[in-house]
DNA sequence: ACCTGAACACCGTTCAAGT
DNA sequence: ACCTGAACACCGTTCAAGT
């Protein structure tokens, strides 16, 4: 975009782009992304941005309020179906969605259950939601019932996904094994299915019963 | 039990009682559920003891074992109904207990979304689920994903119960309401819902949907 | 065997000072 | 208006020293 500069000018461009919210909240994303969220401090992200970290204060209020806008950008990036869907095969590709697009950014359910979810890119998520569940024809409090019940199924699904277990740990957890045999004995005969499950396959077997339960109580 | 004592002999023997794993454990537990998990460090937690933060090494190898300490006290602590029931039952039962067991603990799932579900209390009362499910007429993968989605529900749900909505938050929320009313209607409508709902009532109603769908699924 | 004091390497954040 | 350096009040944890 400023490849006709001549190369010093291009150098000082980038080198002084001066900070804005959203330079530095994108930042703290890809850092989150590349070295997970437990690293990200003011201080790191401040050096990314070769700054020091109390430069980040004139354009954030402070680091949760940083958090909040990390989710928010996240949020407003989850794909919306469009076209004329039935409700429920919106909220599958919806669904589907959400898991994919928080998958990309494994810190973001871990940094919701401590933030909350009350941001604006949050609430327009969570308006597209329940407006489709009102044109399916649930009542205000079925539609409240319904995102709850959804959003709990996701954000756990996605915690767990998220979760990361590491090939450390399945290598520790099938150590464990033998002992867990004698003392729980029901979660050692599942270790192959705890162990190698699919998070995508087993939220949309979830959310199929969701589906089919919410529609039941519908008419 | 140390009644018959002199009284300067309990004071002694209280002050002098020894630390022990169980012990620093049980005091961050209460200590937690008194201050919040976010007010608990080691420093603290030792003063609370009478003793140095240092101290507390001794018993516990670092604070995350002991964050998995106090998870497992609070797993090992949910009541197991007993008696002959249905499987359904059952399970409506063990749900409802989990829940007011981590209401007592409000910071127990916030621990947990942190640092997973493999302590020896967890994995015990993993077992009995599945043991539960698998007498049911289950079979391993079909018990693998009924316990995901329990799981879920429950961990999404106690969650949200126990992030604490304060009356600072709700009266910000109405004041909110306005602005929300232009940019997400939807939200809007339902703010009465999201303000005032049971999160038990929520549970329940979203757990005989998964019930439903299970049993319609097991044969 | 258990406890302590001092220290290390970090945090988020404030604030006066620079340009 | 934006950035810096030094400082404050904390963390978890290590380690040599005490008893």
């Amino acid at each position: 975009m400023s490849a006709s500069l001549p190369y010093d000018e291009v150098m000082v461009a980038t080198a002084r782009e001066p900070l804005t919210r959203d330079r530095v909240i994108e930042a703290a994303v890809v850092f989150a992304d590349e070295h997970g969220v437990d690293d990200l401090s003011m201080r790191k992200l401040g050096a990314e941005l070769g700054v020091e970290a109390m430069s980040l204060y004139n354009h954030v209020e402070n680091k949760d309020a940083m958090l909040d806008g990390m989710i928010d950008f996240v949020f407003s990036t989850i794909p919306i179906p469009d076209g004329d869907l039935d409700w429920r095969d919106h909220l599958r590709r919806l669904g589907r969605g959400t898991m994919t697009n928080f998958g990309s950014h494994p810190w973001v359910v871990h940094v919701c259950m401590t933030r909350g979810l009350l941001g604006p890119g949050a609430l327009r998520f969570m308006d597209h939601v329940l407006g489709v569940l009102a044109d399916a024809g649930f009542d205000d409090e079925s539609a409240h019932h319904a995102w709850q019940m959804l959003a709990s199924h996701t954000m756990g699904y996605a915690f767990q996904a998220s979760a990361g277990v590491t090939e450390k740990d399945h290598a520790e957890f099938e150590m464990m094994i033998p002992r867990l045999a004698r003392e729980v004995p029901n979660v050692a005969r599942l270790a192959p299915f705890l162990i190698g499950c699919s998070w995508e396959d087993e939220y949309m077997f979830g959310l199929e019963i969701i589906l089919d339960g919410l529609k039941a109580r519908l008419k």
